[in-house]
DNA sequence: ATTTTTGATTAACAATTATTTATAATTTAT
DNA sequence: ATAAATTATAAATAATTGTTAATCAAAAAT
């Protein structure tokens, strides 16, 4: 290895025997032997072909060449301790980023309370949510571009081996009806119901339509049989139209907790419909988890899998 | 020792391996096999508590620690590289403060003319000059604040031991006459003509003068028997008293070259009459020498010993 | 002045650490 | 699937570094 013409102990020795002006006493601060000291000394003299110290006087002084050659011995030694400091910080979570993915829904309306606790716990770690196709955040998840993400939809297949999927949470996707509809003051609902009702969806472009689509057929229910009153691109749209009494919908549970808790939208019981999927939890086995990354999953992703819902 | 997380080949062996991508093109490129360096980064994310790269990959991945790490490193091999081209410049004379001392003469005929030599050689060193007494010069090459000087006086007897003092040259003071002076015309002046004369000296209270009047004492030169007509504060005052024809003067031979030379002063010839001390290379033994001192002491004192004046 | 003490160097030895060689495990490319 | 390439692991060797002990030099104290 074409070699480099000191060490970084002999820095902190000559650094030590700046300070103290005498080898003995930087030898014991530094807990070694005093000839220890020389040698490194002699070494850092003999590899710079200068001299450092004037010794021989009752103090150990520095000569021009050793002035110079402390002035960077201190930027060094600083620099080195800032990067040890800067590397403890990210270990004690006192630093760093973590990169979260999720689709649509659950960035909206999970996400963002789960970050809020995360970042109410580590202030000093940023995070950042990165909100897009389940596709396109797993292919992120195993470029390394994100740390973490939680989605609904399916994985492309050659995704599946590479990732580790767990499955993290039950998304419920509920009917809802305005409050002052008919029907919601029935105690339970049968399917047969679904078919008098008008609905407001989702654009059906979108993904998510067609997985909300794909559930309702396993669930058996005949969505062509379903009459769309209006599609809109945005489940807050949807939320507004159904408030405003305009239809039901499918919306997931956690997007309207605000409503049902307020009455302004009525979920009805719904004993046959298991309108459900199961939310993964992905994460790149064949990359560095970071602190930041295992204290999320540790301290935040539990206490919401108890919610059971989105 | 109180163990530093890392060694500067590691960090060397890190930034190598982030430019490279490869584990493997960083050995070939450090010279080392490729073991040494998969060992030194595992021992650096051992020590430090991080994982660094993401390896398995086609390519190896800086980890968000490792770049917070590279960052660092960067900075503190730049500093290790300038720090070693700081002492470079110093060994070869491209950088460096060079002080010499010297008596009022020296320092004012002499010293600036080799100075100026010096610098013409070395542009990039940077000289000093100091100007003090005997004495005081003495004990400042003793502390090391002075790298080398000249001087003609005695150093007080502590001094002589601790210093190395080698003759340099012999220090002529000539007697002077206006050139359109009577004497001015003779081939050859006698101890006895001097005291027809009359003299321009320095101040009677000048370590100078006393050392000029020592010197005639010497060479059996009655002073109280000279006539003084005036006692100015500087040879340069001195020097245009004799051009003005005010009366003779004994000053070092150096000081009035150039009026020799322009025959605005003239130096009568004196066979019997040697005023002359030597001059005095003085250094400290026990110092380390820098190289500027070195380079000193070997191409420009030379030339100018052979001039056998001051 | 001589002794005592303190600090620095030197040399031999012990211990640690790094490097190499050889090999195995993975991964990418053909 | 096989070949080529990269990284990891293990054992042996080489190199470095620190320690102790002995020596030397200088300063302080008697």
């Amino acid at each position: 290895m074409p070699e480099l013409p000191f060490t970084l102990d002999q820095l902190r020795i000559l650094k030590a025997i700046a300070e103290q002006g005498s080898f003995k006493k930087a030898a014991d601060l530094l807990f070694v032997t005093q000839p220890a000291v020389s040698l490194q000394i002699q070494n850092l003299e003999k590899q710079l072909n200068i001299t450092i110290f004037d010794r021989g006087g009752r103090k150990a002084l520095l000569t021009e060449a050793g002035q110079i050659l402390l002035e960077y011995c201190q930027r060094i030694l600083n620099q080195c301790d800032e990067a040890c400091k800067a590397v403890e910080d990210l270990n004690s979570l006192k630093g760093g980023t973590l990169i979260i993915g999720a689709s649509q829904t659950t960035g909206t309306y999970l996400m963002p309370r789960m970050i809020g606790l995360f970042r109410q716990k580590y202030p000093d770690v940023s995070v950042q949510l990165q909100v897009h196709s389940t596709r396109r955040t797993g292919w992120s998840v195993a470029n390394g571009q994100i740390d973490l993400a939680i989605i609904g939809g399916q994985l492309p297949s050659e995704l599946e081996n590479l990732l580790q999927i767990a499955p993290y949470a039950t998304d419920e996707l509920a009917l809802v009806l305005p409050s002052k509809h008919r029907l919601s003051k029935e105690k339970e609902l049968a399917k047969e119901d679904l078919y008098t009702l008008n609905f407001v969806t989702l654009d059906s472009q979108s993904t998510t339509r067609k997985v909300v689509d794909e559930l309702l057929r396993n669930s058996g229910i005949e969505i062509q049989r379903l009459k769309i009153e209006m599609e809109l691109n945005s489940l807050e749209a949807i939320k507004n139209a159904v408030q405003s009494g305009l239809g039901a919908a499918f919306l997931p549970v956690v997007s309207i907790e605000r409503e049902l808790a307020s009455g302004t939208i009525h979920k009805p019981l719904m004993i046959d419909l298991g309108v459900k999927r199961e939310l993964k939890l992905i994460t790149n086995p064949s990359r560095y988890t970071s602190k930041a990354s295992e204290a999320f999953k540790r301290d935040i992703l539990p206490q919401f899998s108890s919610f059971k819902t989105i």
